[in-house]
DNA sequence: GGTGTCGTATTTGTATGATGATTGACGACG
DNA sequence: CGTCGTCAATCATCATACAAATACGACACC
């Protein structure tokens, strides 16, 4: 007898299947039980439960054939930038090797980003970016509203670089972050300091000096990183 | 009568909804025709179409509930590094746009990763990078093995980073230039210089310059953009 | 006439069963 | 001992049915 829970199964099969093989309950190389256990699993039909394989499928998560069943590709195969692929790694609390990567990539990319948002951001951009930093200054709410206040500050810089892939690549970025923020500990609020290296930023990509831009967001990410335990 | 092509019909569907979504033929916004309306553009079952579309719904083109329908997202919420999505955007032909962005991410994102490579490639790493090097420096086949050469030369300083995600990364950007390259115009033998800058690169890692190493990519980048008509 | 409420129709979400195609395994045969 | 054909398991696709959610319009009421 199915689960008639209400709406949206095959979302949530998704998401717990592919979190059991992000979280390493199946390993790479591995196969798959067939469709009609998962099923059983599930307690789900097979219609669900294949379309939750296909999505899985698409994310680089599984490859296979008939007769073969799916198997789990190694790690290098994954879309590991993918929302939800991090976001299931995320899930539960975020280990410190996580992090670690995470922020690796991004004090690979950010200060890329930034130096182009100051070399090309439009009038509108340099407003948003300027609305966004302010509201982060004064923002006197709760942890919550202050970190989607940082994260999207974040975004607005990458907007600004007027390159879709970097644009989706940000998204992806501070995807992983925002989750991982919300459930692992709630950080406290921004140091002066890091306020003070936003403020940097915003000057700097205001005035069109990439090189300074680049340097203030290096510094910012070094600081952020520390504050995170 | 459905279209008895024999397999992969679901794969088939997806690319061509997937790629007429990203080549605009529906506009961000815009409502996609009823399940049993792309149904009968197809000519296959619902259950097909709706795994199609729950592929697209994966890489984050699509959105939407019951009797709303599905709508196209705006570009931004998109998985633009996703190897499908790449793939499509450069079906028939590469647009220089495509291109510039491309090349831009690589600038970003490959000098850096030059560098953490340079800082920490294992001894195994070194080995694999120079015997590609070498590969590439020797190989006389025909041009689709050496552009092989070297794209499997830039996967291994990425995989020399040992950090997943930049990995992951990497072989998005690769995934995207390899289906340029072999589709629209097949490029030149890599030219002397190319190559020099090749060399400077494995010799920076070798030695774990990790600033000349991001320098030597950076240029090596520039020279390839050129070389790309 | 304007507005709030309710019913209905349409569309998606899920379940079920059937049929064909593909492929690995195993045994028969040369 | 090797090669090949058959078999069975499993995926791929289809067809159909029902449930659930929501948009739209009808209707009553103010």
């Amino acid at each position: 007898m199915p689960v008639r829970s209400g709406g949206k199964l095959c979302s949530a099969v998704t998401s717990d299947l592919g979190q059991q093989i992000v979280k390493g309950g199946f390993a790479p190389g591995e196969a798959l039980p067939t469709e009609n256990a998962l099923c059983a699993l599930f307690g789900v039909s097979r219609t669900t439960v294949r379309e939750a394989v296909m999505r899985l499928h698409g994310k680089g998560l599984l490859d296979g054939g008939p007769r073969t069943g799916m198997k789990v590709l190694p790690t290098s195969k994954w879309n590991q930038l993918d929302g939800d692929v991090l976001r299931w790694r995320a899930a539960g609390g975020m280990d410190p090797e996580f992090a670690d990567q995470l922020y690796e990539v991004r004090g690979c990319i950010e200060p890329q980003a930034c130096r182009l948002a100051a070399e090309r951001a439009s009038a509108a951009d340099l407003r948003q970016i300027g609305l966004l930093f302010a509201a982060l200054a004064n923002d006197d709410g709760d942890v919550a509203s202050h970190v989607a206040a940082d994260v999207a500050f974040h975004l607005a810089i990458f907007a600004a670089t007027h390159n879709p892939i970097m644009i989706s690549l940000g998204g992806s970025i501070r995807t992983g972050l925002e989750l991982a923020f919300s459930q692992s500990q709630q950080r406290n609020r921004m140091s002066p300091a890091e306020l003070a290296l936003h403020g940097r930023i915003v000057s700097a990509v205001t005035q069109g000096k990439g090189d300074a831009a680049a340097a203030a967001m290096t510094h910012l990410l070094k600081e952020s990183r520390l504050a995170l335990t």
